[in-house]
DNA sequence: AGTTCACGTTGACACAGATCAAAGCGTGCA
DNA sequence: TGCACGCTTTGATCTGTGTCAACGTGAACT
């Protein structure tokens, strides 16, 4: 059943998601190899964004979801008055575009942050596959349960949490998220602008700014610019833990 | 297939999936008569939940969803220093639960506002059922993506909106979800406490309670305890539009 | 090398919403 | 019938974050 790699061309080939290093985080996850191989059948389509460039828009007819193969994206909703809010960062073998499963539509803004790469996993060929295939089925649901949950947490951060506290779950989590790629949990450079990640805390830059500078005076991060290297990590997760009521 | 409905017990068959008539607003949307028999088969099991009770706590094995029959849910996560963060209410025809797939263990707690009656759905047999059935499949997609979208509108309250535009769009929200079900747009008692809507909307119980108040000065809506008459939705909404910088 | 421009930092002050406090209201129970 | 308790309302005051403004900094382009 996976004889069909053969006609992938050389290029695809050496990227298709049973070569790819990042199935351990992506859609592949739990498959087996014979099933890896339908996988590669799948994803027949990568797509470059170039940095500031969307991937799709609010509106957007829904045909594909994407999974990041390489590069950093942000997604955001607008409101008519020009407010932004950033719902989310994503970065490589995570997945972009299930908001627009319900209704058909895209409605929200993916935007590269650094210039990328995506796998496109047309809809209705992973529904296809997946009554096929129980573990990319069940793996699928994963995903999109993950993603309520995260949401949940964000919920979490915008409605109880103060500024710093914020900001201090906001690192820990990039951090985890690195650590899983295999990169630094305790250096890293930050690809979205102090209005972004302003944006989604639900702050403003200069809040996000000061609550830098005020990590970097205890000691707990220093920061330039856009790179960032935690010195404390305990001392971040105390401060979440350290709710005054 | 769907001859297997005649051995479930005469009140179970009364309100088997085919009979509800939340059908067109629950799970079983899009799918031909059929295939609504074999769903009857999918949910052979009803839960009641006393008002006070929880459905499912953070925590718990995850083994089923739940297509909430009659009734009226809340869900929390709570932090270890006893704040909550309610991210969500639940009424007839939403499904609850769905944040479990992910881990398999529940991630918040479901608790009933008033007594209620659910519909077990196991979830092997849910991802058996809609590996055969594809517009339950389909549709299984479509609830999870838009409780996504839902969130994101969460975000966006918690984020970017000041106070009397979140209760605004909160009630509006309300007004609609009853419309659905065949309720009085512009009269209605809230299930939830004060202190519960302040949770979800990220606001202290004390501004919700003088956010009514000054609807009420503004002829917008009348408020006695929970019962709550809309006098003016084109004023509501027009506090959703009307965002100032 | 200098200019430009977007992004970031810092300070002063304002204000929305939190906090603290007290009293009102309704329902359920003895 | 009256008491108790949870919920709500309202007022007074406090405070974290927003707003406004000025200046700093680094990268890209001329």
């Amino acid at each position: 059943m996976h004889a069909q790699v053969a006609h992938l061309s050389v290029p695809a080939l050496r990227e298709a998601c049973s070569q790819c290093n990042l199935r351990e985080l992506c859609l592949p996850v739990g498959l087996s190899g014979a099933e890896l191989g339908q996988l590669d059948e799948l994803v027949q389509v990568r797509r470059r964004v170039l940095r500031g460039q969307h991937l799709y828009r609010g509106g957007d007819p829904f045909e594909s979801i994407y999974a990041i193969k390489t590069g950093f994206f942000k997604t955001d909703v607008l409101l008519e008055d020009g407010r932004e809010q950033v719902t989310g960062f994503q970065m490589a073998g995570e997945i972009l575009g299930l908001d627009g499963i319900g209704t058909e539509k895209h409605t929200c803004n993916a935007v590269a942050l650094e210039d990328s790469e995506v796998c496109v996993i047309p809809f209705v060929d992973l529904e296809n596959y997946s009554r096929e295939i129980c573990a990319l089925q069940h793996h699928f649901h994963k995903v999109m349960s993950r993603e309520i949950v995260r949401d949940h947490g964000v919920m979490m951060l915008l409605g109880i949490m103060r500024a710093e506290e914020r900001l201090a779950a906001f690192l820990l989590n990039l951090s985890q998220r690195f650590t899983a790629r295999g990169y630094s949990p305790t250096e890293f450079y930050l690809r979205m602008t102090r209005n972004e990640i302003g944006s989604y805390l639900g702050l403003k830059l200069e809040t996000v700014s000061r609550a830098f500078s005020r990590f970097q005076e205890e000691g707990l991060i220093t920061v330039h610019q856009k790179h960032i290297q935690i010195l404390n990590v305990a001392g971040l997760k105390k401060l979440l833990s350290d709710r005054r009521v």
